[in-house]
DNA sequence: ATGAATGCAAAGGTTTTGCACCCCC
DNA sequence: GGGGGTGCAAAACCTTTGCATTCAT
């Protein structure tokens, strides 16, 4: 027997608004995609802004398996070697970035909002909080440079807990 | 054309001594293993020792493929299959824990020292170096708060550049 | 016309699972 | 003896790739 089928998005990931901050629209998507695809003599497709919309409309933090999914739904004539392919595109469009890694491992994206953040994560309702805190990126930088290095980038997942339900002993 | 094997461990990941610090004895190892056996009802064996043996001679931040790759050279009469099945009760035994991400995403275990600490690894050279600091602990349980939630665990991992090499352009 | 992008299917790689057998308690 | 643990092989999943075709420029 098979394990049941996972549940298509884990609430924390299809949240459409984060801490209500606002977000990229669209039409930027678009303007960096293009800016990109024109710098790279690239070309346009009907696939990249279908695969974006997707993204844009139905996931927040997302796997690339997820994302599969929610295209075999919303667009389902979109190959998933396409979406497979087209996402180090979107990454170094600058449209999506790497935010924080699965329980199981794999890969979790979101828009890139040129917004820097890092995530808590409830272990009891799934949510996926997101935040800022100044000081602490003042004191990261401190910790780098005393190994003699500098900051490059930093991926700080919080894992919590709200007891919104019962923990099991 | 596949493309080429990857070296067998990233030079950081090879490391047996950390920064300094005193680690678990092997004999802890075994202790909590026994402990977390008998207070679940499991059975000794001999591959879960060898397991953990490979891991305390010969690994510091792996996956589990490198695992397994390491297992075939130190102890090629362990089957894959039961490295994959000893991964979750080395975790939940407190012997392992999940430390970072890898670049393309493969979840990275380490031992788990119980002297808690977060890592950063170098673009340049492959190290990884693991840092300890209160008052950044101290910020995140205030952020956390601030959610209305309690903070569990975390993971925090920090990518630098130490210009061993010269950058590309 | 040229080369990028796609769909399809196959190949590669990783992880899980079914089952018979073995071994610890 | 009963039930967990293991090895083996198959299955399931995930990701990449080759190739013919389509499409954008």
């Amino acid at each position: 027997m098979k394990h049941g089928r996972k549940r298509l998005l884990p609430c924390g990931r299809a949240r459409s608004v984060p801490n209500g901050k606002a977000q990229v629209s669209f039409q930027d998507l678009i303007n960096k995609l293009n800016s990109h695809l024109s710098k790279h003599r690239l070309k346009k497709s009907y696939s990249r802004l279908a695969i974006m919309d997707v993204i844009f409309r139905h996931a927040r933090h997302f796997s690339i398996p997820d994302l599969v999914q929610l295209a075999q739904i919303h667009r389902p004539d979109i190959a998933f070697a396409t979406i497979y392919r087209s996402g180090p595109v979107l990454l170094s469009a600058g449209i999506l970035k790497k935010s924080l890694s699965d329980d199981s491992g794999h890969t979790i994206y979101e828009l890139d909002s040129e917004v820097h953040h890092d995530h808590i994560i409830c272990k009891d309702c799934a949510e996926v909080f997101e935040f800022h805190s100044p000081a602490i990126e003042t004191q990261l930088s401190m910790v780098a440079g005393s190994y003699g290095l500098s900051l490059t980038v930093h991926e700080h997942v919080l894992w919590a807990e709200c007891s919104y339900f019962q923990r099991e002993s």
